[in-house]
DNA sequence: TGTACATCAGTGAACGCGCGTTCACTGATGTAC
DNA sequence: TGTACATCAGTGAACGCGCGTTCACTGATGTAC
């Protein structure tokens, strides 16, 4: 019978793949994107150090995956947000709460994908989840702006995009980091009343 | 005479405090914040590793210091947009708009300004800077909103506020990140249309 | 069913690198008298 | 005007650190026959 316990005390790991993968999501969320290094890793998941290479090449390579999975976690809180709302500017509203819900849930995660180093951003799989990702917000605003499925969008429609993902993005890094905790200092009031009045906004396009 | 060029071939070098923000800056903006290294600003310098320990204690305090430095230069650029523009409306796009042009002029400062990691924003001087710039903003949202000057903000008045702070925050970032560009791929349209299409929505908080 | 062999996954020692920090020092400057 | 001395600014050698990368290796697995 094989050892259930993945790995122990085998030359081979068995999963190794994903076992760096689950130990680097722990060192992402613990020392951000800075403190990142694939030793880390290899000892979080119990293998050498130069066992990452095998896997992943470099750095990038696994910060690139990692990311990769990061945005498909993203478009399902997105999805799962507006899952039930049916009505247009409900559903553009549901969305942002989505894109806000994971920014807050998964802080490194959200500054992983935005970021431009330490990214492979040509690698396929990693521009697919992306565009995943971005699909259900453009097809809320598509929706809302009552803008056809799939002809390219004229300018106002194009505007209300990027004014909704400005809005919603700009909102998540100043939660992110905590620059409105200055100034609006009751922290209810902001998570309660005034994060909501600002995704009302949302509404209309 | 006292020789003319600051620190030449002198063992005090005469304004190393200065040399060295000067040094800073552009390590900065050429590596950002990552790359940023002491010895690397002291090498720029000219000077020897250890002597920026003289003046700024550590990464950090240097870091810091660039940071007030750079939200100074950052309330500058809003204070000259809003020059002339006396309708409340109109300087508020104007704020957004000097916003903005900061972020684009200068993303390396931008990044580091907003930063938590690496900053001491504790120091006076650094949260006196940044006060002083967020309150162009928060002007031009209260003249906008016609609140009273000095009272505290009502929750309407406050998430207007935070609208158009994420607004043109989140903006700033997706232009610095490249992400826009994947959406609209002509970047004149971006620049010339879509961009103030976005920054009139400040116009009606 | 057994054997040989290729392929693959992971090892561990070694390398060179640049960093921050420390520390005794030295050269320059300013001040007291 | 001169001298003594304290203070300050900057030096340079040394330290330990953790990193990424390389490389010959070894142990396990799978496949061909």
């Amino acid at each position: 019978m094989a050892d259930a316990r993945a790995g122990a005390g085998r030359y081979h790991h068995g999963d190794l793949r994903s076992a760096l993968l689950g130990a680097a999501e722990a060192v992402l969320a613990e020392r951000g994107v800075e403190g990142f290094t694939l030793r880390e890793c290899a000892r979080r998941a119990g293998v050498s150090h130069a066992a990452p290479a095998h896997h992943f090449g470099d750095v990038t390579g696994l910060l690139t995956a990692l990311a990769t999975l990061a945005f498909e976690t993203f478009a399902a809180s997105m999805r799962e947000a507006r899952a039930g709302r049916d009505a247009p500017a409900d559903r553009l509203r549901a969305i942002g709460e989505g894109y806000l819900a994971f920014a807050r849930r998964h802080p490194a995660r959200f500054r992983l994908m935005f970021r431009r180093e330490r990214l492979d951003r040509a690698d396929a799989r990693y521009r697919a989840a992306a565009s995943a990702a971005f699909a259900e917000l453009e097809t809320a605003v598509r929706l809302a702006a009552e803008a056809p499925p799939k002809a390219p969008l004229d300018d106002a429609a194009m505007a209300a995009l990027i004014h909704a993902w400005a809005l919603v993005h700009g909102l998540s890094e100043l939660l992110l980091n905590g620059q409105l905790e200055g100034v609006v200092g009751d922290d209810e009031r902001l998570r309660l009343t005034l994060v909501p009045a600002v995704l009302d906004r949302l509404q209309a396009p």
